[in-house]
DNA sequence: TCAACAAGAACGAACGTTCTGGCTACCTCG
DNA sequence: CGAGGTAGCCAGAACGTTCGTTCTTGTTGA
């Protein structure tokens, strides 16, 4: 049997993930939205005051998500510290299908006033990411975890963007690589 | 004598760099470019056929400025190979005021068709400065020039999205020592 | 009975682009 | 030298389209 269909929000969210990300934000007009979720206009704002709330919804569904990956990959690392986990991970997500870099950082290009609500998830965001690999560090005993956070902070954003621009499988295997060398990781199997 | 007044190509060049950097793209109109240019709109056209045609010419034109930049950096080097110095830059860069990233990154997220003449302009961007930074990889004689080319890539693009959207110094310090780490070059004075 | 939704028309604003008309500087050819 | 043409530019109106948002009406299900 089928399962209940999704509410018209949930249609929204998914409608707005996908088409946000592929294709960028000012590019996909609320006719779009509307049209591929199946809802009418008035459905829509209903649910969201105006576009850029659905922006704003979008991020922080796509920040709950990922919140979601991270602890997965952590977990999956099991006695490890779990850094090994989470450059796999980024790895991985670099050369998956429709791959189109970071969500956040394509957004903030759209969205360039810093106060702007949207830069406001994009912030909250970043902070609880580079908070979770600096934990990560600390706990791996790395002597510097906030040097250590921040380098992978650093080749995460890289790779993201030249995973999207450049040849995705060479961008893998150069972070995984440099990851491991800068943190004192063991080379993998 | 003040010199000669710039045309109305370079005055337009000029104000879509500053606007299509500091506001993106899609944002700033036509009417927001020959006003603050101080064109008319039929000398607009009569220099681009169209908006997009002006967006790639934006690209070439910051593509040239980087070029001579690196260049500089290199020279500036002397003796040395020149990482240290193209190193230093990216961290200058990154923390100069009115910083937003990186323009061909930010240029990428708002038009996502890959064969768009838009990224095309991107891609021999990025390719320039991946076979660059690997040459002077080779010319310092590090073991693996292509793999350093590679991270110091990686670095670059992570920098630049990271020191708009964090701390910028932070990311300055971080890259300048990751990057110095990777290489082999001595700690700064 | 009431709230959520479908269907679609409608609105005002903003967009990219084209057009009309007049002015000025410069080149050409007598 | 000087008349006449040509090309680039200014000024601003105008066009057709698309956008985000609102409104109207009718239907469904709790």
């Amino acid at each position: 049997m089928p399962t209940t269909a999704p509410s018209p929000r949930d249609r929204l969210l998914e409608t707005a993930n996908r088409l946000f990300y592929s294709e960028g934000i000012h590019t996909v007009p609320v006719d779009r939205l509307v049209t591929e979720a199946g809802v009418t206009r008035a459905t829509f704002y209903r649910h969201f005051p105006a576009k850029e709330d659905l922006v704003v919804a979008y991020l922080r569904a796509t920040d709950a998500r990922l919140r979601g990956a991270v602890e997965s990959a952590v977990a999956r690392d099991g006695a490890d510290s779990g850094l090994s986990g989470v450059l796999d991970l980024i790895g991985e997500t670099t050369c998956a299908a429709g791959f189109r870099g970071c969500h956040f950082i394509n957004a903030a290009a759209e969205y360039p006033n810093a106060s702007a609500p949207v830069r406001v998830a994009i912030a909250e965001h970043r902070a609880w990411f580079q908070q979770a690999v600096t934990d990560l560090a600390a706990r791996s005993g790395h002597p510097d975890p906030d040097y250590a956070g921040r380098v992978l902070v650093l080749l995460h954003d890289g790779a993201l963007s030249g995973a999207q621009l450049d040849d995705p499988e060479a961008v893998r295997r150069t972070l995984v690589r440099a990851g491991r060398d800068l943190l004192g990781l063991p080379a993998p199997e």
